[in-house]
DNA sequence: CATCATGGATAGCATGACTGTCCGCTATCC
DNA sequence: GGATAGCGGACAGTCATGCTATCCATGATG
């Protein structure tokens, strides 16, 4: 198909298409002559992750072809690849991260899964992000809320579990890699939709019983 | 305290404490004189939950805007609130929701809820966010995804039980309020960083064992 | 009394994500 | 075989956000 025809079938307007080329999010088509260039499904889908990436994930530009890159790297092996999209993900820290306050929740984050026996990476960017919170919690005086890291690292643990298991109960490696990406990004989104809702719902029934 | 000191002990720079006072996310100082104002510990403690907000919940300066707002308003109804601080969280929808591939998942999210008969309200945002995330999940051939849906809400019921009870065993409203807001934005943001770590530790479970 | 910070107003800047325009070329439809 | 619509490629322009800088008249402070 011509790029025409992938913005139309897409929804992407034609600049952002052409864009999105630019920026090697797209991967060229083939080209047919000077100026004449062939896509096909594979472009078709991978615009549709793009646009996932970006508008449900919330990831920049960068991120996503951060995320992209490491999906085309056929040799990278797979939990590699889930850190990748966790880098993404995070894109650059907001919070000032060289304050004694931020150093003990960071000590204190460190704790929390050292307790639970997880085996992550010491640097992971997600304990850096845990940190920010548990040293905005502090610092705001709102330390009992941090009653519930026990059960949040419960429940996670547990979907995480099903999470993995499900992705790698898909046979080939670029089926799991997919599933790995759009599992760990879309799968935030749906995970706190759902919290928002079920805290609407708990909320309304505790303060309007009936 | 003066400006200069209410910025220097936040770790805000001045001309962005001026900037947050023009935008009104920080109400002004009590008026000593032309120039002249006097600040106190409201202030500074209003200030961290900007930053926070802004660093750690990642909501934009017209989100805290809304959710100070509401905060602010003694008349409104604690589950109100909620709505709004979700609202802001959610800033403005970046996919399209007009598609009849988007109808669909709006149905189906409508649908999941209803089943675990939750009461929400009937345009909360989370339920856009929600069918946002169902629709891609379709978009892109992952739905066998979506069979995670009903673990992920089991789980945030659970929690949000645990959450609502916390807030609200605080004795006096404006503890509530601060609670509200900052465990539905500063909660988000632990739970997703620990969802991350429990993937991380999972999947290097099953693909290297030991 | 000399400085210096202050409140208030306005302008400027960096980044990110597009969007619009132009150009020379070519496939395709009369 | 000529018109014309679409194409690839290069760039400049736009808009929103979140600050940051400058200026000024005034008044606090040493």
């Amino acid at each position: 198909m011509k790029i025409s025809e992938l913005s139309r079938t897409s929804g992407v307007s034609l600049p952002t298409v052409k864009y999105y080329l630019r920026e090697g999010l797209l991967p060229p088509g083939r080209s047919l002559g000077r100026n004449q260039a062939e896509y096909d499904e594979a472009h078709l889908r991978r615009l549709r992750l793009i646009r996932a990436l970006i508008d449900v994930g919330g990831l920049s530009v960068a991120g996503v072809r951060q995320v992209l890159q490491a999906v085309d790297d056929a040799e990278l092996p797979g939990h590699h690849l889930l850190g990748t999209a966790h880098e993404a993900i995070a894109g650059a820290p907001r919070a000032d991260r060289t304050t004694p306050g931020w150093r003990a929740a960071r000590a204190e984050a460190a704790r929390v899964v050292a307790d639970r026996g997880w085996r992550v990476h010491a640097n992971a960017p997600a304990l850096d992000q845990l940190a920010d919170a548990i040293a905005a919690l502090r610092e705001l005086g709102q330390q009992d809320m941090l009653a519930m890291v026990d059960d949040y690292a419960e429940a996670t643990e547990r979907l995480a579990r099903q999470e993995v298991s499900l992705v790698l109960a898909r046979g080939d490696r670029a089926a799991m890699v997919e599933g790995l990406v759009t599992g760990t990004v879309l799968g935030e989104a749906v995970l706190t939709a759902l919290r928002r809702l079920a805290q609407e719902h708990t909320s309304a029934g505790l303060t309007d019983p009936g």
